[in-house]
DNA sequence: GGTTGTGAACATATTCACAGCA
DNA sequence: TGCTGTGAATATGTTCACAACC
């Protein structure tokens, strides 16, 4: 999960564990599907299955916004809907600005997932002047110049930063300078905010580097147990990371000296 | 936080926590970026700053790798970007294949971070057949038909969804079935995958739901602090969230109610 | 003097297991 | 009987604070 956050430690409000909240919108999602094929109500069971989670999770999730089960019975799935909406704070309008029109920034902009919850583009913004009025999902792209007008025009308090890695921190300045409280932030860095504005973070390289991670413990184990199969049980209990030693077991990921030069570390997405 | 881990449980190897893992990569690209300037060596202090962490979660992160620090001195930064480049498994050369090419998955080939970090973009495949041999990051899209062959003649192990939510179960039963065993999810889907198969889930929509639910929070703090100030101090520590009722104080996300419309929540990225 | 490495204290999150209620 | 709601137990993660060492 590419997740981060900043600001917002330990002054939490109602004491809704911020586990929990990270969940909610995974229950929406379940919710809302059962919604549309019009099932009335769902069990713990159900619906943690759907959202893959596992049920005490969920009810222990549940509890903390309040009782709305039923007992022997299940939660009403249209109540339920209302209330994690609610919760969410999704019964409000929220208008974004995207900045950064690039592959990602229009991958942004077309996703649907956005306007079905309550938040509604309220414009794209991109720093290459000849991007300027070209529509992307069905809008046109305004100059960075723009940028603190249609904010406070708009009441704008989320930004989406999707600019190259070395424009986001000026970028973050112009957004939370305009009145902008909460970033989502895909570009490789990490920003430094004022106090009481938070930050998302995702990630993209960071969560493959963690699948690699497990993949090459994978790779270890099955080492380890072929050993363990084939030769003498020796050593199991060590834990130690197995010698790369024995035959590749399924050949995966060809060892290779990493190069040591300089990287940057930047998406080629676009300029911004 | 765009995260998610399927499985891998209890079974945690040689011990590094997870959540160490999850952080590994943020000091890595600190530690790149300092290399790049020739910085010779670093203090816990002035590294976690670089991260975005405290110095203190840093030096127990490190820890579990080993005690590669000096007293009096800092971190020798050369040595640390290899070991955690090891311990990541990033001297390895990783193939990867991206399923969906549209704007989501077009950014992810364009993104620089893959190649600089091991990983190498084996292939990009979609199902739409006009798509084929069109050449997207300076490579031709190939056609779904071909997934399987792909996977095995590369050894691939880890597989990008960016398909639409609709055809990412199918998606990931064709990548495990030949061969892949890591999974990176921006469909928003729960993905159901066997035993020892990881998946992490990068989902846009639920990022932003969770910056609502915190800005949600601010406005009624502001309001409950502006409540206190003007008025009698009485219930501030109730802690409830505090009634919309006064003046809105910054006046931003106007109330509308929630349209319980169809919704479906599949992002209009592309076919794939 | 300065900084690491780490046990101990604390905080948060998950899971268990069952009482309580429809 | 069946399922929720929740205390208690456990597991994981973070922070403190200081001894060990350069």
């Amino acid at each position: 999960m590419a997740t981060g956050r900043t600001h917002r430690p330990a002054t939490r409000s109602r004491g809704i564990p911020e586990a929990t909240v990270a969940r909610l919108p995974l229950y929406l999602r379940a919710l809302t599907a059962l919604s549309e094929r019009s099932v009335p109500t769902v069990s713990s069971e159900e619906l943690a299955a759907a959202a893959g989670v596992n049920s005490a999770k969920l009810r222990k999730d549940f509890s903390y916004l309040g009782s709305y089960g039923t007992r022997g019975v299940g939660y009403d799935v249209e109540y339920l809907v209302y209330q994690i909406s609610r919760e969410l704070g999704l019964t409000q309008d929220w208008p974004v600005v995207i900045v950064g029109i690039g592959n990602l920034g229009a991958a942004l902009a077309n996703y649907g997932g956005f306007a079905s919850r309550g938040f509604r583009v309220a414009a794209l913004i991109d720093a290459d002047p000849a991007m300027a009025g070209k529509p992307v999902a069905g809008m046109p792209v305004q100059h960075t110049d723009e940028l603190e007008k249609i904010i406070e025009e708009n009441g704008v308090s989320i930004g989406v930063i999707a600019t190259p890695a070395g424009a986001a921190q000026q970028v973050s300045e112009r957004l939370i300078a305009a009145g902008v409280t909460s970033i989502l932030n895909f570009a490789p860095t990490v920003l430094s905010v004022p106090e009481g504005v938070d930050v998302r973070k995702v990630d993209l390289s960071i969560e493959l580097q963690i699948l690699a991670f497990h993949e090459q413990r994978k790779a270890g184990e099955e080492a380890a147990a072929a050993a363990a199969a084939g030769g003498s049980a020796a050593g199991t209990g060590t834990g130690a990371a197995p010698a790369a030693a024995v035959v590749p077991p399924a050949g995966r990921a060809t060892a290779v000296a990493r190069k040591g030069g300089p990287d940057g570390d930047v998406p080629a997405v676009m300029p911004a």
